[in-house]
DNA sequence: GAGCACTGC
């Protein structure tokens, strides 16, 4: 428990050069955006030019103004030509986003500008949700859609401007679209018909970076509309980030208005569900005779009911404060926020291609992630920052993060460069080239998965079975768990399970689970394993007609098993497609478990001694999650969705098998893992 | 006997 901050503490900040906020005027009419000044500059760039980069901070209208330009501009060239060309090809605008609302609301609101409907002339596509038709020319999209869309055509002809919007963020998806569009370019180049041009907007950073990649494409600056922010650091290094958090707060608590919104940014939901009550034990203990405060937690996996608490306002006279993982950094934008306590961590996921662990730590961040925190202080009005680290520390933080392709397995983006006809993965163009190793380790995967086949030096091109794995939005492990279900005659079941290993956990998480929520779940529970507990789960759900009351009775995530339910409908199309052999095995589970066996046989563990296991791999010892139904349990051999190091190795999501199916399956494999026991 | 950040197809 943290005490209360005495009161006569004096605020150990030092105020810093904020010139990195340009002190704008902010106009609410989009046709006054300061990007307005300059569009005839924008125009003549993009143009003229095969590629350029166009730098701008949040708020300065690129995403919702420049597709509008280049339409507008190539419509009035074009006006008095009769171009059967342009009828023939589809000459879309697109503009990738990282995330799905973004696409979607900007979308609506460049529509609403011209006074047309979303999927007119403006429209956007995302996963399970589209809205365009025959006359769209203006399309937002996530990265990942466009990525689909490369593997169709890696030309991407029906654009003839290709906008990766957010490029600073360095996504996965944006990245490889990188690769593709640069390949595109040229190739379009010299076939010499239908043009393209590509546009690369960014936040101020990375500007060589992205220059160098494009052949010194030129970079053109674009005036940002941010409201000037005050950074203060603290003076001296703090050892508890959550406890200087908490003094900084009620400072700030004291000495401004109760209209100015607090955000706090935490790593995690313990963290963040155990600072919320700290803050209400603090007012509520009366010892100061504080003024009021609504305290909210915010982070992803909560319920969307309590996420949309932030989003109300507070009576004058209480004042908001919200303690919120990264999501409140760019996914979400919280009304009324005046003042920012940034307390310069971040919870973050690695991939170790040496150990093939997964990592999941907290970290310090990056400036560029910085300078985004504090930005949300000024969305609406001047605000003040907080940094929970001294000015030298914010100095020797690296100054972007490192991008995901640089610290994810490789296996499904390498299946993907590979379905797109790159034959040799080394060569394919990266923004920041992934270590060999890691390159090296993919590439095996995908052979040991039978997905790809190695042709001659450092060449590889797909199997059968890898063209259709190819196809589906999986990871190809869980592909293979498909193809292998489909031989087996239990596919319907595997869609099922696989769609529910796609997303978050289905079971509520909240702190305060208790003894009576865990003997409601223990119902579902079945002996093989975790696999069928969850596919248990996913067809009483069914039976229940998936209904609220349901959930609420048996503290299941709704909305995650309705997306598993989305998913499936989606991956059972696919199968349509490929002409799988969709067959249930009613309650044969054991054949679910040999397909489960076939596709995970990289993710297989052995019972070592006491309660630890051994992983066949690369002989890590690993221990059973304590959120598994066979924790405690000690079956000799069982296969595992995930490995990930926090206090300890754990293994999660795990099944009973049989050293046949796995002997099976891949004797090669095993063959040579058994003789070096 | 732990306690999982975020995003996307």
């Amino acid at each position: 428990m943290v005490k209360a901050p005495p009161d006569h503490t004096p605020m150990a900040v030092d105020s810093q050069d904020s010139s990195s906020f340009q002190s704008m005027t902010p106009i609410p009419s989009p046709n006054q955006l300061p990007i307005h000044s300059m569009r005839k500059k924008i125009i003549q760039t993009v143009f003229n030019n095969d590629c350029c980069i166009f730098l701008g901070e949040t708020g300065c209208g690129k995403t919702t103004q420049i597709p509008r330009f280049l339409y507008e501009a190539r419509e009035k060239k074009f006006k008095n030509i009769l171009n059967k060309k342009s009828q023939r090809n589809k000459n879309l605008i697109c503009c990738t986003q990282p995330r799905r609302v973004a696409a979607i609301s900007v979308a609506e609101r460049v529509a609403s500008e011209i006074n047309q409907k979303c999927g007119q002339l403006v429209g956007y596509s995302v996963r399970f949700d589209e809205s365009v038709s025959r006359q769209t020319k203006i399309k937002y999209m996530t990265d990942g859609m466009l990525l689909r869309e490369a593997l169709l055509d890696p030309n991407l002809r029906q654009y003839s401007i290709i906008i990766l919007d957010e490029a600073h963020e360095r996504t996965l998806h944006t990245d490889l679209l990188f690769g593709i569009v640069k390949q595109a370019l040229e190739y379009r180049k010299k076939s010499k018909k239908n043009p393209l041009h590509v546009l690369v907007m960014s936040a101020t950073m990375n500007v060589d970076l992205f220059s160098n990649y494009f052949n010194q494409a030129p970079v053109l600056y674009l005036q940002g509309r941010q409201y000037p922010i005050d950074v203060f650091h603290v003076q001296d290094i703090q050892t508890d980030y959550i406890h200087a958090s908490l003094v900084t707060l009620f400072q700030i608590h004291r000495s401004t208005p109760l209209n100015e919104g607090i955000l706090i940014f935490l790593t995690g939901q313990d963290e963040i569900d155990s600072t919320c009550k700290t803050i209400k034990h603090i007012i509520a203990s009366g010892t100061e005779s504080l003024e009021p405060i609504v305290v909210l937690p915010l982070y992803a996996n909560m319920a969307t009911v309590k996420q949309m608490l932030v989003f109300k306002q507070t009576p004058m006279n209480i004042r908001k404060v919200i303690v919120s993982t990264n999501i409140g950094e760019t996914s979400i934008t919280i009304p009324g926020i005046r003042h920012v306590i940034d307390c310069g961590h971040v919870k973050t996921k690695t991939f170790n291609p040496q150990t093939g662990l997964e990592l999941l730590q907290v970290q310090k961040i990056s400036q560029a992630q910085a300078w985004q925190r504090a930005g949300r202080a000024g969305r609406e009005c001047p605000g003040t920052c907080y940094r929970m680290y001294t000015e030298e520390e914010f100095d020797q933080l690296p100054s972007t993060p490192i991008p995901e392709l640089l610290r994810c397995n490789l296996a499904t983006a390498g299946l993907q460069i590979l379905a797109m006809g790159i034959t040799n993965i080394s060569t394919f163009d990266f923004l920041s080239k992934p270590d060999e190793k890691s390159i090296t380790a993919a590439l095996r995967e995908l052979t040991y998965l039978r997905a790809i086949k190695a042709s001659n030096d450092n060449t590889y091109e797909l199997t059968d079975d890898g063209r259709k794995m190819a196809c589906f939005p999986l990871d190809p492990k869980l592909s293979r768990c498909l193809l292998a279900s489909s031989d087996l005659g239990c596919l319907e079941e595997m869609l099922k399970l696989v769609s529910i290993m796609s997303v978050d956990t289905i079971f509520l998480t909240s702190s305060n689970i208790n003894e009576k929520m865990k003997m409601q779940r223990q119902k579902f529970t079945m002996n093989e394993g975790d696999h069928l507990t969850l596919l248990n789960v996913y067809k009483t759900f069914i039976a229940n007609k998936k209904t609220k009351e349901w959930c609420q009775i048996n503290k299941i995530n709704r909305r995650n098993l309705l997306r598993a339910c989305a998913i499936r409908k989606q991956l059972r199309r696919i199968c349509i497609e490929l002409q799988l052999n969709i067959k249930s095995c009613g309650t044969k589970y054991s054949l679910v478990r040999q397909a489960l066996a076939y596709g995970l046989f990289m993710n297989v563990a052995e019972y070592f001694k006491e309660n630890d296991y051994r992983t066949i791999n690369d002989r890590h010892i690993v221990k059973i999650h304590p959120s598994s139904v066979l924790f405690g349990a000690k079956p000799s051999l069982v296969v595992f969705t995930e490995l990930i190091q926090t206090t300890k190795r754990f293994i999660r999501d795990i099944t009973v098998v049989e050293p046949e199916w796995l002997l099976e399956s891949n004797p090669d494999y095993f063959k040579t893992r058994l003789s070096s026991k």
